[in-house]
DNA sequence: CAATCTAGTTTTAATTTAAAACCAGATGAA
DNA sequence: TTCATCTGGTTTTAAATTAAAACTAGATTG
């Protein structure tokens, strides 16, 4: 797998596609930004967390920064390039609601905090607003 | 990692979440159906694409069938539930292109087929139409 | 019918992941 | 201020996964 993937998607899936990134970018989202609320939380190996918080701090997703509640720890937030990804956890959240759960089994739902209400279900759209399905897109090679 | 999750991000993770599955995903939204043309295509080991291949019929995201120009072979095609990660692939496109590449350096891009004009940027929004920003969306357990 | 192609499986080696022990510095309690 | 504990790791070793290559059976081609 080496870097510099001409196609978009495998170089997201490079930087985040393995089994545990997007859940420590879920977490972060979610406000948990602590090396040992993270690894309580998602129950993984420790050295495998701090091998993963380096390289999303690499790869410019997570940024270290003083912890909030003023002690000299440190903790991981999400940059602006982290926050990018809020459609893509949403969208993988959206299809796990949608299909992976049996009919009447409970799950967890993303809702908009004011109103309490659902988020949208997020779908491809043409530049002038039509649902695209998958059938009418086609990747341009090398805009 | 047990089966069974109650967060539909991780359900989803344990699915499709591996280095290679969503790039097995993309080539089939871009028609690739072959064996042989998925591992040409993807580098890959043949043991591990058929391992992934099983999984992903496993989860009932491909289904395999008649090759359609009529040899003995079969082809995996999506089923409904892959149709459904059609706006996971497109948010990790739009990701990738939007803050994987230097300024300037060329990127395939995701257009409309009939009019040729870019797909729109997915953004989460509200019941009625509002983006919603990550700070504004909460998760609410077992509903 | 022989050569090649397709779609795998098997075997073995290399890499990655996991679990557990360990450690240094920060914190808190007496 | 000192001792026990907590935090955020690293190191070590074992287990599991991935990769590469060789191999195979059935389909196709010439």
């Amino acid at each position: 797998m080496t870097q510099h993937q001409p196609c978009p998607v495998a170089r997201a899936l490079d930087a985040i596609g393995d089994r545990w990134s997007l859940l420590i970018v879920r977490d972060a989202f979610d406000g948990v930004q602590r090396f040992g609320d993270l690894q309580r939380n998602l129950g993984m190996a420790r050295n495998i967390l701090s091998d993963r918080l380096r390289k999303l701090v690499d790869a410019g997703v997570l940024q270290t920064q003083p912890a909030s509640d003023g002690s000299a720890y440190q903790e991981y937030a999400l940059t602006a390039k982290g926050l990018g990804l809020f459609p893509v956890v949403v969208a993988l959240r959206q299809w796990g609601e949608d299909q992976l759960f049996a009919p009447g089994e409970a799950h967890s739902s993303l809702v908009e905090k004011a109103s309490g209400q659902p988020v949208a279900r997020m779908q491809p759209q043409t530049a002038d607003g039509q649902v695209l399905a998958p059938s009418a897109a086609m990747v341009r090679k090398l805009g």
